[in-house]
RNA sequence: GCCCCCAUCGUCUAGUGGCCUAGGAUACCGGCUUUUCAUGCCGGCGACAGGGGUUCGAGUCCCCUUGGGGGUGCCA
């Protein structure tokens, strides 16, 4: 078995395209067959700078090799499809003189204007196929006089059936077909002739691809028939919306911005930037169309290779509910090693833009402590946010009024007195550890018969500035001695 | 307009004619745990789009309606 996924390189890596992908990749691991990746860039004006390099690394940071492409290379290459123009040459010439293919003169403005008309007399525009059919010296004196020339497939009069390995058999009457483009004026073959092809010659067994590609199937399958190819096994994925129904699309997110609101993940690599797992990540779009059959949902890729069926693969379109991977990430937050965390933490501190400076500096043991303190985190965005005060200069601790005045100002002071209380015993704690911090203020508690919240929560407000932080012993024990008892002093200096 | 695909809790889904009083996850609500924010644990709410058939029996098969989606490019 031989498995192909072919992105054209447009910018990031979609998160529907991931799926694409992620199916893929399952089905040729099961099989112990190949995977392989294969570049689409046969539309210059669409083609974006540098996306290549961003899809493999997309790619590389979900776990999903790939056995025969770009940087690795194989025997059916090239596996840029702007490296093939030679090969597809062969084949149009091949389609033209065998009289399957031939050139047609139209220019774009007058297609244009063709299905303007179409549509206003309410009826699809379907090219009429010329009568007669331009002849090749025709067609290349219109090429040398400088025309837009384009080549067109010849549909055959003929109802074609797609086998679905999803769908099931899909049948396309002939009346809705027509004379396709199988090569642009710029002498670049379409998607569809190139496709073909490259699947023919790359030795592609099934192809699993996204449902906005079942009604290209049938052109597809006649232009195998019409070059001696055997047809693949195609499987057509539903599609992937946001939670409102709409179409995930890399728009959404310039319209959030420009809305003032954050914008929403789309792109795989959004989600590594926002401080998602991989593990995640994957998990929650393998269930999107797909479920083993059973009552579980948590797999990692390993079990996942083991599990995944085409015939369990569902026909249904699916919403992306963000809500549900955040809670796949809170999980999978705690069911990775402690290694394996650091590792995705380290990469996340990296790419994430808001990493304070010092905890780009702070070394694994620090980076640890973080993430234990933090366990039950959401994202490590969030990990960031609950341990930041940690890594500001004592003095540019920011009070935010509303902790300072629930916490300390309320009943007359209540918390500032209890923080003046707690000063000398804090200082004369000589094993500045955890257990000991945390012995020393239940041990206060018993005394004064105070709630643990109020001797708590007064600290928590010095030290951080906020009413949030992890347990309060083991905050102490990360910030050190010295740094408490700065930041307290300079609490009660500020604000008695 | 035409062609094609799809249809179970808000969402992702299990269900392949009797195991369905429709299961799980997530969200939401309530309780417990708790020094804060979370996490965790327990409980609750909550769906077969509508209408016709077929059958002893239908969420499951067929038809129609409705709704959603895809296609109708010298994009892929």
């Amino acid at each position: 078995m031989r498995v192909r996924f072919a992105p054209s390189p447009t910018g990031y890596l979609h998160i529907g395209g991931a799926r694409t992908v992620l199916f893929n990749w399952l089905v040729a691991r099961q099989a112990n067959g190949q995977f392989i990746l294969r570049i689409e860039d046969t539309d210059r004006s669409r083609h974006v700078e540098d996306s290549v390099q961003k899809i493999f690394d997309d790619l590389r940071w979900l776990g999903l090799d790939w056995d025969e492409g770009p940087e690795i290379g194989g025997d059916f290459g090239p596996y840029y499809q702007s490296q093939r123009l030679d090969i597809y040459h062969e084949h149009i010439d091949r389609l033209i003189q065998g009289g399957c293919a031939y050139y047609a003169l139209e220019t774009p403005e007058q297609l244009q204007a063709m299905r303007e008309a179409a549509e206003k007399s309410k009826g699809g525009f379907r090219y009429p196929r010329p009568d007669p059919i331009p002849t090749i010296e025709q067609g290349e004196a219109a090429r040398s006089a400088g025309q837009p020339v384009v080549v067109r497939f010849k549909m055959p009069d003929e109802a074609i059936t797609v086998v679905d390995d999803i769908l099931g058999e899909v049948t396309l009457a002939s009346d809705q077909f027509e004379d396709f483009v199988i090569q642009k004026s710029d002498m670049f073959p379409t998607y569809h002739l190139a496709c073909v092809v490259d699947d023919a010659l790359m030795g592609i067994t099934h192809v699993f691809r996204g449902q906005e590609h079942l009604m290209n199937t049938p052109k597809h399958i006649a232009l195998q028939k019409a070059l001696g190819f055997s047809t693949p096994r195609y499987g057509h994925l539903s599609v992937i919306f946001n939670p409102d129904g709409s179409k995930m699309s890399k728009r959404d997110k310039e319209k959030a911005i420009k809305q003032g609101v954050a914008p929403p993940e789309i792109d795989v690599h959004d989600f590594r930037s926002a401080g998602y797992l991989p593990e995640a990540v994957l998990n929650f779009i393998s269930l999107l169309g797909w479920s083993p059959g059973n009552d579980i949902e948590r797999f990692a890729l390993d079990e996942m290779v083991a599990l995944f069926r085409v015939d369990r693969i569902g026909k249904t379109n699916a919403r992306f509910d963000r809500d549900k991977l955040l809670a796949f990430n809170t999980d999978w937050s705690t069911r990775v090693s402690p290694t394996r965390l650091l590792v995705a933490f380290k990469d996340f501190l990296n790419i994430h833009e808001d990493t304070p400076a010092m905890m780009r500096e702070a070394d694994d043991a620090i980076l640890a402590r973080m993430l234990s303190l933090c366990e039950g985190f959401r994202t490590f965005a969030d990990v960031i946010k609950k341990t930041g005060f940690l890594f500001v200069a004592d003095e540019s601790i920011e009070f935010m009024p509303k902790a300072v005045k629930k916490v300390l100002q309320k009943k007359e002071g209540a918390g500032l007195a209890m923080l003046m209380q707690l000063l000398p015993k804090i200082e004369s704690l000589s094993d500045w550890s955890g257990e000991k911090i945390e012995q020393l203020l239940s041990d206060i508690c018993e005394e004064s018969g105070e709630k643990l919240g109020n001797v708590a929560q007064p600290i928590r407000v010095a030290i951080t500035g906020s009413t949030v932080s992890p347990s309060i012993h083991e905050t102490l024990a990360f910030l050190g001695r010295d740094r408490t008892l700065t930041r307290i002093r300079r609490c009660l200096a500020m604000h008695s």
